[in-house]
DNA sequence: CTTTTATATGATTACATGCTCATATGTTAT
DNA sequence: ATAACATATGAGCATGTAATCATATAAAAG
């Protein structure tokens, strides 16, 4: 090719602003913990798992409660528990055959709480 | 068929704790709350957009530091940003030709932290 | 004007995931 | 033991999505 010019698409390194990108970078979480921390909201980012948990916010319930309250098969319901269970969103306990599902710490209450108040204010 | 016995999949409907379900039901928000919160967690809910905040969450940065810190392309990262920018979780200003990207409103921030406190402690 | 640079976006692809169905497991009762 | 029932789980399908590449805007400089 005659011409050597490189036509950029994107900033050139030496265009960063290099302080601001240091102080971050020093201040980033590992990716570990950014990686855990995406999975938990990703957990919380499906319409019937929000749902659960906003209802078990609200008191203890089982599996057949909640299959009721949902409007899904037991089946579905049971996998998004699991699902909740393995990211410590949601506990229970067992009574005989019935299984009572609570959520797991006070973050997650104050986690929906935040969340609607967000977007309540922006209805 | 001889038989009419049903095995049953799932709690019959009278065996539900209905005061439970009752309550429960009357204090659920209604479906377009819960999707659209159920989809500001998904934002959140992705390594990518979550480090994004997270580094947003410090200081303001231009699309330019974004894409040194994050090690994606650029176009990646602005595919993410307008993700962001579309849920209202960052809001951005031009200075030439360059975008300067910040969270949108405190809870934002809030969220992250409420988060992390319930990761950290599962580590 | 044309060139350069910062950002945005359409198309494509590879992969993830929520749902239901069928079935398994575990607990109580007969 | 067998039956009944609450819950859990594997398979399969249908849909969603994050990454890159190529290209389009937009703003400043020559």
């Amino acid at each position: 090719m005659s011409k050597n010019k490189k036509k950029n698409s994107g900033c050139e390194i030496n265009y960063v602003n290099k302080k601001s990108v240091n102080r971050v970078n020093k201040s980033m979480k590992n990716q570990e913990v950014i990686v855990k921390l995406a999975e938990t909201f990703k957990v919380l980012g499906d319409p019937t798992r929000t749902k659960i948990v906003y209802a078990l916010s609200k008191e203890e319930l089982c599996v057949c409660d909640l299959t009721s309250i949902m409007g899904i098969s037991q089946s579905g319901v049971s996998h998004q528990l699991r699902v909740l269970r393995n990211m410590d969103l949601v506990k229970y306990r067992r009574e005989g055959r019935v299984a009572y599902y609570s959520l797991n710490d006070e973050h997650i209450a104050n986690l929906l709480e935040e969340g609607l108040e967000h977007v309540e204010e922006k209805l």
